[in-house]
DNA sequence: CATCTTCTTGACCGTTTGGTAAAAAGGACG
DNA sequence: CGTCCTTTTTACCAAACGGTCAAGAAGATG
């Protein structure tokens, strides 16, 4: 089985279609994307971008799978033997950080998950059940040795997931009520998580 | 302009594609949704269904503005004369009620927001942020009074809102890694919650 | 610069989509 | 039970959809 090494022309066309598909199915879900769209605002005709991937389906799973690397390396990145406020106030950072910065990835990934995550049902089963059992387990030792409060760790880690994913993924809301003043929003959520969290956590 | 009152029969379908539409639109998004897919749902045909709702728009609008009305009560009721823990936490516990009950709503609602809210944009920037602007600043007066801890009341609103709608937007990835002990989800999140919130908020 | 491969295009195809028209079927009510 | 209004159905339409095809344009390579 010959494999070639990539044209020039082809890394950068099939980088043009997976940031258009992003834009385009962050927006409006598998369903309702249409490859014409993704064509579209990747400047060029469906034909020929059709030519680099041969079906929406297959688009939509090389961008999803591109993903799912990144999105989840601050999770791996929480380590068992820092120290534990430290460590789930650089993953509560981290996690906004990627909120702001990566806005289409974390509403693509909503997406998916609205529509009952038919791509992804097996990776959150598997890969992605045991590494947040993995750091549910770490943050129950913590709890064990008094160094947090006792809690499950499950819904710790849920917790932070939603509140700074909401940041990206309910930014339009965000911004309606925050009006003008949430220009800062980014920062400021970081520091009221961050209080919540290291509060809400402490052993008492 | 004569406005007769409608038969049983209208009552009956009306009420039955707007629980299909429910169901279809908060999995597929407007786009993704269509106009067969909520009639076989229905369980009529397309056309009759159409001499209820004249457009897919209709039905779509129909559907989210009946929901907002319930979708805000909770915080709505959250009372400037309670106790801030008491009424923080019984907000809490009745939005983790909804996420439980009403997962289908919250996930259309979801939706809308994913897509930048075409349709709820004015009433976002107008009657929620009005009242999200006089609940936060409840809470302001709050910790003033030195009852909880200083804050921004709109980010504590923000947290509420997304630790408890996670459970019924990401019900897929919550259930995927909680596994077969995930039954006592929403008991065991409304009590996870409630510990990290009030820990959180305590004046110190 | 000739040749071979890669890339792009326009025309096209069958299916799905949102919606319409007209007529048949059903229900309410005197 | 006949009449009138409501409801449902069948048949249909134009546009949008996902995808194909063959031929031409552009790049790479000797």
């Amino acid at each position: 089985m010959q494999v070639r090494k990539p044209t020039r022309i082809q890394a950068e066309n099939r980088d043009r279609i997976k940031t258009a598909a992003l834009e385009v199915f962050a927006r409006d879900g598998f369903r309702g994307a249409t490859v014409d769209a993704i064509a579209a605002a990747a400047g060029m005709s469906k034909p020929n971008m059709l030519y680099y991937f041969p079906t929406k389906d297959r688009i939509y799973r090389t961008v999803l799978e591109g993903l799912l690397e990144t999105w989840l390396s601050p999770l791996r990145a929480m380590n068992a033997d820092g120290e534990p406020l430290r460590e789930i106030g650089a993953y509560i950072e981290r996690k906004i950080e990627m909120a702001r910065d990566f806005p289409l990835e974390s509403r693509l990934f909503a997406n998916e998950m609205l529509r009952g995550a038919p791509i992804l049902k097996d990776i959150l089963e598997t890969d992605l059940k045991q590494m947040v059992d993995e750091k549910a387990a770490i943050i129950s030792s913590w709890a064990e040795q008094g160094r947090i409060a006792p809690m499950d760790g499950h819904h710790l880690i849920f917790a932070i997931w939603a509140t700074t994913q909401h940041y990206a993924d309910f930014d339009v809301q965000v911004r309606s009520v925050l009006g003008d003043e949430g220009d800062g929003r980014f920062n400021d959520a970081a520091e009221f998580l961050k209080q919540l969290f290291f509060n809400g956590l402490r052993p008492r």
